[in-house]
DNA sequence: TTGTATGCGTTATCAG
DNA sequence: CTGATAACGCATACAA
C-alpha cells in the first residue's frame, strides 16, 4: 500500500478553503491577495509542510531557476576559484547550479550544452581554453543565454568576462627580461585562443626588451603538476634561465622539478606564473604570479548572466577585469 | 512577432504521420515499434532537430535524471577528488549533477536538501564532517535516497561510503610514536563525527605505544592553509616534535610555517597528513599521508546511489573502503 | 480580491 | 504494433 505523500497546491487550496490559483499567488508573492487569506494560506502551507515542485513550476513557467556550468576540470584551482564567485552570486539570485566536466573536449562540450538546454537551464556559464567553431555554432542557435568566464571568444560573438591575457603576459615577461637573455614560455595548447593571446604577448615583450625569439623557447604542455615536473630537462636544455608559465599547477611542477635537480630558484632561475591561486603559496619559494581576480570573474559572469536572462540592457558584451602582479619569492625583484 | 521555435513531440508526430505516443516510444527505446515506422520517426527527429524537454519528462515520469551534491567547499582538494569519482559514474548512468556549497553549516545543509528535493533530484550525495541531528531528521523524512561520501553517520541511519578513519589514525600515529615522545593532533572541530573518530584513534595509538596523552596535545583548527601556518608557535610551545594532521591544506600550512621558522622537516619535526591529495606533492618535502581512495569513495557512492534509486537490494548500508599509507618525505621512515 | 480553465511537453495506461 | 487520453503540479490569462 504505497501511500502517495506528495502534497500539491491543490491540497493546500482545499484545506485553506481557497482556489489553487490563490495558493499559487501567495507562494509566488504575487500582489493582490487579501492579508487575511494570505496568512491563512501560509499557515496551511506550514501545517502541511508543502513544498512547491520546481519541475512542475518549470514546465509551467518555462524557467528552471537553474544555470549550467561547463568546465574542463573539477580539480583545477583556476576554475574552483571562479566557481566560488559564480556560486555566491547565483545564490543571491536563487539559482541552482548544474555542473559538468567537459575535459576541454569540444564534442563533450556540445553534448553538455545540449544536455543543459534539454534540462531547460535559464543560462549557461562556459569555461575552457577556447571556443571551437562547432561549439560556437551550437551556442548561437540556443535560445538560452551563454557567457564565457575566464576566456574570450576570438570571434567576439559570445559575451565574456576575463582579463587581458596578452597585456598581462607582456608585463610578466617584461619583468623576467630585465635579468635574463633567454626566456621560456610554457603554455597550454597553442591552438587555444587564450594561449595564442599569451603567445603574442610573449613575442611582443621580447621584442620590446630586445631579446631574441625562436619557436624553441615555447613549450606546449598539459595543465598538470606532473607535466610541469617533466619539463625540467627541456627547459634547461634550451638554455633558458627564466620562464613564464601559463598555469599554476604546471609552474609548481616545474619549480619542484628544478629544485629536485639542484637548480636554485630564484637565484639560478626565475619563474612567473599566471593565476595566483592558492597553489602558488604551497611551494617554497612561493610563486610570483599575475594576480587575476578569479572570484570576480565568476561573480561578474553570473551577474552578467542574470541580466541576459532577464533581457536587461547591457553596455558591453565583454567585460575585461583588471589584474595585478603578485611579486613573491620565485623572482629576484 | 516572437516565433516560438520549440519543437515538441507533437511536431514530430505530425510530420512523421504517427501519434505522439509512438514518438515517445521510439525516443525512449520502448519495445514494440515496427522497424519502418521507427526509422521514419528517427528521421523526422533528426530533420527537425527535436530534443525532448527534460522538465516535462521529469514531471510526467517523476524522475529527473539529476542528482544533487552537497559539499562544504568547492576548493578543497579532498572534495574535488571525490567529485571526479562521482562524476564519472554519474555520467555512465546519464545523471546530471546539481551541486551546492553548504560551508558545512547545518542550516544551509537543510535548505539545500530541501532545494534539491523541490527540484526532484533522484538522489543526493552528502559530504561534510558530520551529520547534524536536524539534518538527519530532514533526510529521514525525504523520499529521495541520500548517501554520505567520505563520512559516516554516527547513528548509522544514513548509508555511507568512507574509510575507517579511527584505524587509519592509529596506524599513522603509530609511525610517529616510534621516534617521538610528544605528539600533536591537529584536527578539525571535535564536535564533528569524523574528528572524534580520529581523536579516539589518536588516544588509542598513544596508549598502545606507551606515550602520555593530554588535551593540550590536541589543536582544533579550521581547514585551511593559512590556519595551518598560524599553528607553528602553538605546536612548538607544547614541545611536540611530530604531528598528525587531519587535513592536507592544514598540513601544508604547518609544514611551510615550520620551514619558514627554520625548523627542519623531517629531521626536527615529522608530519603525517590524512588525504594524500595533490597538495601533498606540492610541498618540499612532500607530505607522508594516509592514502584514501577518494576517487573510489566518489565512484562507489554514486554507484551505490543508483542502486538506492532503483530500489535494488544492497548488502551493506555502509561501505568501508581500504586505505594505504603513502610514505614520503615528511617522515624519517 | 479570487476562482476557473487552459496549457506547459512529456509518460503511461488502456483500448483497439 | 499503434493511437487516444488522462495524469504530472504548477503558472497564468481571463472572468467574475
Amino acid at each position: 500500500m504505497e501511500e502517495n505523500n506528495t502534497i500539491t497546491i491543490y491540497d493546500v487550496a482545499r484545506v485553506a478553503g481557497v482556489s489553487m490559483a490563490t495558493v499559487s499567488r501567495v507562494v509566488n508573492g504575487v500582489a493582490n491577495v487579501k492579508e487575511t487569506t494570505r496568512k491563512r494560506v501560509l499557515n496551511v502551507i506550514e501545517e502541511l509542510d508543502y513544498r512547491p515542485n520546481a519541475i512542475a513550476r518549470g514546465l509551467a513557467s518555462k524557467r528552471s531557476t537553474t544555470i549550467g556550468i561547463v568546465l574542463p576540470s573539477f580539480t583545477h584551482s583556476y576554475y574552483s576559484r571562479i566557481i566560488i564567485g559564480i556560486d555566491d552570486v547565483a545564490r543571491m539570485y536563487n539559482y541552482n547550479i548544474l555542473i559538468a566536466n567537459s575535459d576541454g573536449d569540444p564534442d563533450k562540450e556540445m553534448a553538455l550544452i545540449d544536455d543543459f538546454a534539454a534540462k531547460q537551464v535559464d543560462g549557461i556559464i562556459f569555461m575552457g581554453d577556447t571556443m571551437a567553431d562547432s561549439v560556437r555554432q551550437r551556442i548561437s542557435r540556443l535560445r538560452t543565454p551563454v557567457i564565457l568566464a575566464g576566456m574570450i571568444d576570438p570571434e567576439e560573438q559570445v559575451p565574456a568576462v576575463t582579463i587581458d591575457h596578452r597585456q598581462a603576459t607582456v608585463e610578466a615577461v617584461g619583468i623576467l627580461a630585465k635579468n635574463h637573455e633567454k626566456l621560456a614560455l610554457i603554455t597550454g595548447p597553442l591552438v587555444n585562443a587564450i594561449n595564442t593571446e599569451r603567445f603574442d604577448g610573449f613575442k611582443e615583450a621580447l621584442e620590446a626588451n630586445h631579446r631574441a625569439f625562436s619557436e624553441l623557447q615555447v613549450i606546449e604542455t598539459k595543465y598538470s603538476y606532473k607535466a610541469g615536473m617533466k619539463l625540467v630537462d627541456r627547459v634547461l636544455a634550451m638554455g633558458a634561465t627564466a620562464a613564464y608559465v601559463t598555469d599554476d599547477e604546471v609552474a609548481a611542477g616545474l619549480l619542484n622539478g628544478l629544485l629536485d635537480s639542484g637548480v636554485k630558484v630564484p637565484e639560478d632561475f626565475e619563474i612567473i606564473t599566471s593565476n595566483n591561486t592558492i597553489v602558488t603559496n604551497y611551494t617554497r619559494p612561493n610563486l610570483t604570479s599575475i594576480d587575476q581576480p578569479l572570484y570576480d570573474v565568476g561573480a561578474v559572469s553570473m551577474r552578467f548572466l542574470t541580466k541576459l536572462i532577464n533581457k536587461e540592457e547591457i553596455d558591453e558584451k565583454t567585460a575585461i577585469l583588471p589584474y595585478r602582479m603578485a611579486i613573491k619569492q620565485s623572482t629576484r625583484q
